[in-house]
DNA sequence: GAAGTCAACGTGCCTG
DNA sequence: CAGGCACGTTGACTTC
């Protein structure tokens, strides 16, 4: 693996590719012969680089460094390639985003010179960052939300079964006195606890003995 | 092999 | 009109 940048500060942005014509070669735990070479993260490779075909995840070294992956097609045409950030450029570009939300053209190019990216791929990291983020909001939001559901529910249910007793309390009363007709309760003998926030026909002045409390 | 992750791209909208 | 962004999608790769 080739250091670009020497310094404990700078990042080891260097990737190997299985399959590149070699600076090293070794042979696989299944006796495959594998060559391998180190090249920038945005070098583009040339054409006859392209054409090589093997691929295998496997010989990635210890470090999670990996790179871009080369695939030939089946028709010739140029390979597709897949970039994975190395950890330290992703460390980075979290740090910026944790400062910074978006990106201005200075904060992109300074960026891409220090993580030796392309502004553009900075660009489309923040885009993609802020994507992810604006899902995990939404997934917070989603949780707090059915939480106030659930409670508003279970508040809802309470009140429901306080209109059944209300409602049997006077039904009772005017079975007592043979009554039948149905009267609306006296709203002006309805209040609300404002402690226990329930409806009740019992509160005392003071609002301190409410039955409900 | 299905599902998940993530870099990259295409498109449409907005703003200065 | 250029540049930036959100959004949806694609394709390579990983994980289970």
């Amino acid at each position: 693996m080739k250091n670009l940048h020497k310094s404990p500060t700078s990042l080891d942005l260097s990737i190997s590719v299985l399959g590149f014509a070699s600076s090293s070669s070794g042979k696989q735990g299944d006796g495959r012969n594998v060559v391998r070479r180190d090249f920038d993260i945005n070098e583009v490779p040339s054409e006859e680089q392209w054409t090589t075909t093997t691929v295998d995840r496997n010989e990635e070294e210890s470090t999670t460094t990996i790179g871009i992956i080369n695939i030939t097609n089946g028709d010739g045409g140029p390979p597709t390639k897949k970039l994975r950030l190395t950890e330290e450029q992703s460390r980075l570009l979290e740090e910026s985003f944790q400062q910074n939300y978006t990106l201005n053209p200075k904060m992109k190019e300074e960026l891409a010179g220090k993580l030796a990216l392309k502004p553009r791929q900075v660009e489309v990291w923040f885009q993609n960052r802020r994507a992810r983020y604006k899902v995990k909001q939404t997934e917070i939001e989603y949780e707090y939300l059915k939480g106030c559901f659930e409670s508003l529910t279970e508040q809802n249910n309470k009140l429901y079964k306080e209109v059944e007793e209300l409602r049997a309390m006077r039904v009772g009363s005017s079975t007592k006195s043979s009554h039948r007709v149905y009267e609306p309760f006296p709203s002006s003998k309805l209040v609300m606890c404002p402690q226990c926030q329930r409806v009740t026909t019992t509160i005392t002045t003071d609002h301190g003995n409410c039955v409900n409390s």
